[in-house]
DNA sequence: CGATACTGTAAGTGTTCACTTACTGATCTT
DNA sequence: AAGATCAGTAAGTGAACACTTACAGTATCG
C-alpha cells in the first residue's frame, strides 16, 4: 500500500483538452499521439487512464454534454424579467449555440455508430437532450400536467434538428453568425408555441 | 488510335454501389479495398477511373444529390387531388426518408470538413437542397413574387434541420419509423404554413 | 496485320496509427 | 529506511490502408 490513486482527478483535468482535441479534428484526426501531446504527456499515461481510445472518445461525449446541461441549467436557474424558463434557453442558445464544439463531436460520432458504445453514448445524450427540451417546451405552454403530449414530443425533436442544422452551416460556413441566431431564434419561437 | 474510352460509362455504373459502400460503413471503414471489392474488381482499377478516395467519395455525394432531388422532382411533376407540390413533396419524405442513406453519407462528410473538396461538395448539395425546400415553401405560401422572404429561407433551413433529425433518429435507432413520419408530417407541416 | 490503347490480375510499398514494453525515477505508507 | 506502487520517458511493433508498379491479355482502329 502506498501513495493515492489520481487516475481520476487526471482524467478530469485531461478531459477538456482531449475533448478540444477531438473537436478540432473529428475522431480518426485527432491520433492518440495527437491528445497526448495536447496534454502534455506521453500516449503511454492516456492509456493508464482510458483502456483505448474509443473509451476516451465517449468519455468526451459524456463530459460535453455535462457541459452542455450545466450551462442550460444556469440559465434556467437565472430568475429572469417575466420570460418562461423556456424562452430564457433560446435567448441563450440563440447567442451561444456551438460555442462548445459539441456538434463536431456529434457528427464524429455519428459516423463510428457501428461501435455499440459509441453508439450507446450518443444515443444517451440525445434522448437525454431531448427530454430536457421537451420537458421545457411542456412548462412553457403550460401543459405539464405529469404528462408531455405528443405534440410536444415531436416539437422537441424538431427544436434537436434546428441545433444540429445550426451546426451544420456553422461547420460548413453556409450561415454567419446573425442567419444562426436569427434561425434559432425565430424557428425555435415557432417551435415554442406550437403555431398558436 | 483504338477501343473507345469507356471510363464515364464505368464510374456510373459503380457509382451505386461505391454510394452503398460509404453509407453503409462511413469514410474511414471504407476502404478501398472494400470499394473495389464491391465492385467486383481490384483497387487498381478504381484508381484509374478516380485520382484518389476523395474523389470517389465527393463524386458519391453528387450522386446522391441527383438520386434525391430526381425523386423530388418526380413526385413534384406528378398532379396531384387538391395538394400543393410542397405538400406532396412533405407526404412523400414523410414516407421514403432516409432510405437512399444520404444522411449517414453526410455525416461521414461532416467529420471531413478540414478537406477543401469534400466541404465544398457538402456546402453546395446543402445549399441547393435549401434553396429547393425554399422556393417549395414560398409557393405553397403564395408568396412567390420573384423573392423569398427571410421567414421563408428561415424555415427551409429548419426543415433541413428537421430531415437531419430524422435521419440521425434513424441512425441511433432513437426513432421508430412511426415515429419519424409523424416527425417530418407534423413539424413538416408546421414550417410550411409558419404558424398561420 | 500490327500498333495502340484499354482491361484485368497480382504483388508490393511506404506511411500512419493504435497500442505495448522496458525502464528510470518519484512519492507515499509502515 | 524499505518496500511497494505510481508517474513519466523512450522506443518499438504489428496491422491496416491508400496508393503504385509491373505485366499479361484483349479489343479496336488504320
Amino acid at each position: 500500500m502506498s501513495r493515492p490513486d489520481l487516475s481520476s482527478e487526471k482524467r478530469e483535468a485531461f478531459l477538456p483538452v482531449i475533448a478540444r482535441a477531438f473537436a478540432e479534428h473529428g475522431y480518426r484526426r485527432a491520433t492518440t499521439a495527437k491528445l497526448a501531446e495536447a496534454c502534455g504527456v506521453r500516449e503511454n499515461v492516456l492509456y493508464r487512464l482510458w483502456p483505448d481510445k474509443k473509451a476516451m472518445f465517449v468519455a468526451t461525449i459524456e463530459y460535453m454534454y455535462r457541459l452542455s446541461a450545466d450551462a442550460w441549467s444556469n440559465v434556467i436557474a437565472k430568475v429572469g424579467p417575466g420570460q418562461s424558463a423556456a424562452e430564457r434557453v433560446l435567448a441563450y442558445s440563440s447567442e451561444h449555440h456551438g460555442e462548445l464544439g459539441l456538434y463536431k463531436l456529434i457528427f464524429a460520432g455519428l459516423t463510428e455508430t457501428d461501435d455499440p458504445d459509441v453508439q450507446k453514448a450518443l444515443r444517451d445524450m440525445y434522448a437525454r437532450f431531448h427530454k430536457f427540451i421537451a420537458q421545457q417546451i411542456a412548462v412553457h405552454r403550460d401543459e405539464n400536467n405529469g404528462k408531455i403530449p405528443r405534440n410536444v414530443e415531436l416539437a422537441a425533436w424538431a427544436f434537436v434538428g434546428l441545433g444540429t442544422v445550426v451546426g451544420i452551416g456553422r461547420e460548413l460556413e453556409l450561415l454567419g453568425p446573425v442567419q444562426r441566431k436569427n434561425l434559432m431564434r425565430e424557428m425555435g419561437a415557432l417551435l415554442l408555441s406550437g403555431g398558436d
